[in-house]
DNA sequence: GATGAATTTGCACGCGCGAGCAAAAACTTT
DNA sequence: AAAGTTTTTGCTCGCGCGTGCAAATTCATC
């Protein structure tokens, strides 16, 4: 079958012996149709190879079905697990994902551009939310589609957001922290970007200057990689001398690896008993052997299952949420 | 800007006082248009926030410049490496990539039916092959697109392969580990799909009989996951005693990463004194601290750009090419 | 079997843009 | 400045389907 020769729904429609409405309308999930005729269409459908092309259902009904993915940072393992939730989730709902890479910080305004001119219905980040600049550019956008922040807080009212609560998160693994009698912590945060992302951190740090008077330590990895949080690590612990911290929090999972890597390779320390560990996201690696890392544990699926409500929503009310994670115990801390 | 008021070529044209044809050149490539009038065009468009629809451009051009990548295997850490790469390479071409989850093994038909309602120009498959029944599917599928294989060999004639040699590059492994020294391999594989998938592990038995005159032992693993591969190594090792391989040579490094944790962390052995490990694709794990593992990397940006080549070919002749890789010597092996 | 209600089917029109050609405009050449 | 050449612009028609309504058919009821 030739890329040229396209098998429309009028070729079908003539095969079966009715219009060619009725053949889209066979193909719809619930249209109003009888089961006889339905059932005619999809044998002819079936002799000529023919499926409905979305293209010009989407220009039609001025609905897409689409929604683009944006990802910038795929050295973070935990990319991996939420588009598997995500996908998975999406399309047995009927929606397919444009994946688009953004490819650097500078690229967010293109990458939405690109995504804009598919006629997406909504924008999802995930684990990261829009810069100032990006937000504008994509109300600029002649289709304003829905921007969703998933797995990531983000106060502004033009987005909505999915994600746990990341003040209570980080309240919990800091009192655990603090319970399990580590006094010298050390704060591994990511890059810094717009507003909220800092949120980790700051209760972090505000916890434990409630509790012991002190500012905990804290060290900037610029990417969720665990090749660059080992680096900077090992720079921020070097020429400290005996003088280490007891814990290393991490804003997530990735920074937490790396973390590990270094300080059991190379400074030779053992996790948790000269230094611990905790991370966040529990990724596939966190339950491995090597790492059993304490971490937290958002309700991927859920929170996947609610994004594909919103999407099928056509209200247009904030519908960021709120869910409940919790602190998976293990070795590391 | 509301979702229902779009803003057409039309009305750009009004707004710029030229046709709406010149308006859609402008967006093109290399279209014939005068410098200022597409000047007039583009600072038209930007105080209307115009952008081309690629819905309707495809459809009355027939090309979507859409290409669906189809991922069953989201556990192995491979995949997000490829993902980033080809989808940098062919974002920067103007591709677009829709990302399908290809839920499980009878999944694969639907998903490749989904994406042809969206007209895609091409389905890539990144790690993994089309079944035989698979592709029946493809071809019976009204547009039948390019039909690429990413990252692994094929042989069938209806799809174009882009990959390195398994044959050669399992060699090269199985060479370095027979020179090394090691006596006793166990060779770590895959889920067995069909044909060219167990290329990797014929090839290695192959070169050792012919050089050693017994046939290796072998382990099967389900998916590429590494928990998976550490569960069935461990299986395989139990009650064998001090009978132990000296070297597990893995399908790849998923197989490789999840071996050595169980070898460490539950065998109490050491790697590569005791037991020594390689794996196949140096993921970014590959040359962490904690695993260093010798493996065999494959030149994935040359072969994204040649695919990209390959996407913006007419031509129909068999593009399937073989690259060069190269053997990653480290300290496991 | 006639009547009304409910279901099913058919259709005019439009979604936004591209191919390919003809008309117009802009340059060259003599 | 006229004629020829090249570049640029405008336009007809069609891509395949959805919306919303009217016509036709089927079903239920008495």
């Amino acid at each position: 079958m030739p890329p040229g020769s396209n098998v429309t729904a009028d070729d079908v429609a003539a095969e079966a012996g009715v219009s060619r409405w009725t053949v889209n309308r066979a193909f719809k999930k619930d249209a109003s149709i009888s089961a006889r005729s339905r059932e005619k269409v999809m044998q002819a459908a079936e002799r000529l190879g023919y499926v409905p092309d979305l293209r010009a259902a989407s220009l039609a009904s001025d609905r897409s079905n689409l929604v683009a993915l944006l990802v910038d940072d795929f050295a973070n393992p935990h990319k991996l697990v939420m588009m598997e939730r995500l996908t998975r989730v999406m399309r047995r709902e009927g929606w397919d994902t444009l994946l688009v890479n953004t490819l650097d910080k500078a690229d967010a305004g293109p990458a939405l551009i690109n995504a804009s001119q598919r006629r997406v219905d909504a924008v999802i980040l995930i684990g990261l939310q829009f810069d100032d600049e990006v937000l504008a550019a994509a109300q600029h956008a002649r289709r304003f589609p829905k921007l969703l922040i998933f797995a990531r807080s983000s106060a502004n009212p033009d987005t909505i957001s999915i994600a746990v609560d990341d003040v209570s998160a980080m309240k919990e693994i800091a009192a655990y922290v603090d319970a399990r009698g580590y006094r010298r912590p050390m704060f591994v945060a990511g890059p810094r970007t717009s507003s909220a992302h800092l949120l980790r951190k700051e209760t972090f740090r505000d916890y434990w200057i409630e509790r012991h008077g002190r500012r905990p330590d804290c060290v900037n990895v610029d990417a969720y990689d665990p090749a660059l949080s080992g680096a900077a690590v090992e720079a921020a612990l070097a020429g400290r001398g005996a003088d280490l911290p007891d814990v290393l929090v991490c804003e997530n999972d990735a920074l937490a690896i790396g973390a590990i890597d270094i300080l059991r390779h190379r400074l030779g320390l053992r996790v948790p008993e000269d230094i611990a560990v905790t991370g966040f996201d529990d990724i596939p690696q966190a339950d491995s052997l090597n790492y059993q890392l304490t971490t937290y544990r958002q309700p991927l699926t859920e929170m996947a299952e609610y994004l594909v409500e919103v999407l099928n929503s056509s209200e247009t009310r904030d519908f960021s949420r709120i869910f409940e994670g919790r602190l998976i115990e293990r070795a590391s801390a």
